[in-house]
DNA sequence: CCCGTCGATCAGGAAATCAGATGCCCCATG
DNA sequence: CATGGGGCATCTGATTTCCTGATCGACGGG
């Protein structure tokens, strides 16, 4: 193919200085340099670009024609260069992170936008699912690291503190329970709860505290759509046990209380395969969502210092 | 600058084909090849294009990003090239003739069309003006060479017959005579006749014939304006003696007939500086301009076949 | 467990690129 | 008319780049 970028830009200088000389100071070569490509082109090209005169040259209506597409090459190629180099800065390769529903609702969304702003260039793969699943994809190795309940360990997998966060109650608006204050469950009569199945570590955890607290609980669905379930307490008299990170003080579809006395927390855990050390990458994502997910816990934290009603 | 248009195109191969093997083999390149040139592209753009994965390779965004903008490079580039290679084929360089509104007014555009259309890349460059004129710029070697009628010759320019065509006699639509149809001058009484000043050459062959053939001419007026000229007999009982191939057939605002009796002809002869020899391009556009001359001319003279009325 | 594939890297030779020197042409100047 | 200078082409040698073939490590399929 005919015509290197070089070859391009040296004639582009000529045609618009009108002369060999010019254009080489322009484009810091020589003008025996500026001469050989441009002989290079148009023997390349089979047609004459620039007609010799006396002190100057002169391009032919070939040379106009090249011209005219010889700087959209250029402004092409400028415009490739400096949007490869948009992506340049942070960190390269590629992430995959198993998240709960409970993160993805709320805390996933500003962790994206902050985290590919300062790493443009690495590929970021969210894979979303409940305990069971994602610790049997991290085991598999399919997974940088996944967040989950806390709880037994399991062999291959390594597991540390990510956040401890509330639960909470969570209803329609016409709750008999304030919202954004602490509720004892125990208070509560009646109580209709919808809770995941018990292939979720956290159907465990709430039958534990229900159980252990004197709870009266009337009824329980198992449901494991937690789009559903929200959706579903919102419409109902029914009330779901809720992460308190999923949800923010200024909800109005719901009524949320954090449950108190004792306090209910959960702590999530951060798990990945035990073979492989956790990369920068996952490092840096791990960082950013643990701040915005702290960010969203902190508040209902805040509220278990209040009495409760 | 970052990246050459053989780093571009290998890259464009390797993210369609999402291998490098498979790339160099598109590319007549070898593995390696390829592998060296994304590399350059990598350090170049300060961002890594690909991840390379088992048995193929991923583009990462920054790669889908130059991928898009590499493809108008090499698109853009590829039209650069084709539109300058149409220009490919002809003769090349620049010429300068010098013509008479004689020729100009009809014969040149049939020229230029063919003429360019074999010869793209070769500058055109007429030079219009009446004999005395082309003659002073011939002779300063201003021009390849230049079309004037018949005369003594002068020192350092070389001239040779171009093409013999009939003197007609043009009038208004009115005129007593008809079209298409030879006349005899001295037939007409009160002829009122636009001539050219004496600058001009052929004032002095119409004033040769018109005093040598008995002509009775009225009046007369000098008008160096050919445009000029034929508006004037167009719109008035006045006449002029023009060169045939000025003229077609089929004019409909003027009566033109051949002069015969004796017949009144003109010869152009072609100038050119004597010291320079004929331009291969020069030669190619005399020909052409010399075979739609006499396309034009060849009506006229076969009507002096013709009885005069 | 071996073999085939894929990409990275290395080393050597081929090719392109570059810079300086020189020649030529033309113009301006005196 | 001689001369100097500017501009381009061309030659040449040195440098750099480019390409290829070989080899290596990693991985996956049979």
């Amino acid at each position: 193919m005919a015509g290197t970028l070089r070859d391009m830009r040296l004639f582009v200088a000529a045609y618009e200085e009108r002369s060999f000389t010019a254009a080489a100071r322009r484009e810091h070569a020589t003008q025996s340099g500026v001469s050989q490509h441009i002989r290079n082109l148009e023997d390349a090209l089979g047609v004459s670009l620039f007609a010799r005169e006396k002190g100057h040259v002169l391009p032919t209506p070939a040379g106009e024609s090249y011209y005219a597409r010889a700087v959209e090459v250029l402004r092409a190629h400028e415009a490739a260069t400096s949007a490869a180099r948009l992506h340049a800065g942070g960190l390269e390769g590629k992430i995959v992170v198993g998240l709960m529903p409970t993160l993805t609702r709320l805390a996933l969304a500003p962790t994206l936008a902050r985290f590919v702003q300062h790493h443009p260039n690495l590929v970021v793969s969210i894979v979303e699912g409940y305990s069971a699943s994602l610790t049997a994809q991290a085991l598999a190795g399919e997974l940088d690291f996944a967040i989950v309940p806390a709880f037994s360990g399991s062999p291959g997998l390594r597991s540390r503190l990510f956040v401890r966060t509330q639960e909470v109650l969570v209803s329609s608006p016409g709750a008999p329970y304030l919202h954004a204050r602490p509720v004892r469950l125990r208070d509560l009569d009646r109580l209709k709860l919808v809770v995941p199945s018990p292939a979720n570590t956290r159907r465990h955890l709430i039958e534990a505290y229900v159980g252990s607290n004197g709870v009266k609980v009337e009824r329980m669905i198992e449901l494991d759509a937690m789009l559903g379930t929200l959706d579903f307490v919102a419409r109902t008299e029914w009330s779901a046990v809720l992460p308190a990170v999923m949800l923010e003080p200024e909800e109005t579809r719901y009524t949320v209380a954090p449950i108190v006395d004792p306090t209910f927390t959960l702590d999530l855990v951060q798990i990945e395969p035990s073979r492989r050390t956790l990369s920068s990458a996952a490092e840096a994502f791990r960082t950013v969502l643990a701040q915005e997910t702290s960010r969203l816990a902190a508040p209902w934290a805040a509220l278990t210092m209040v009495d409760a009603v």
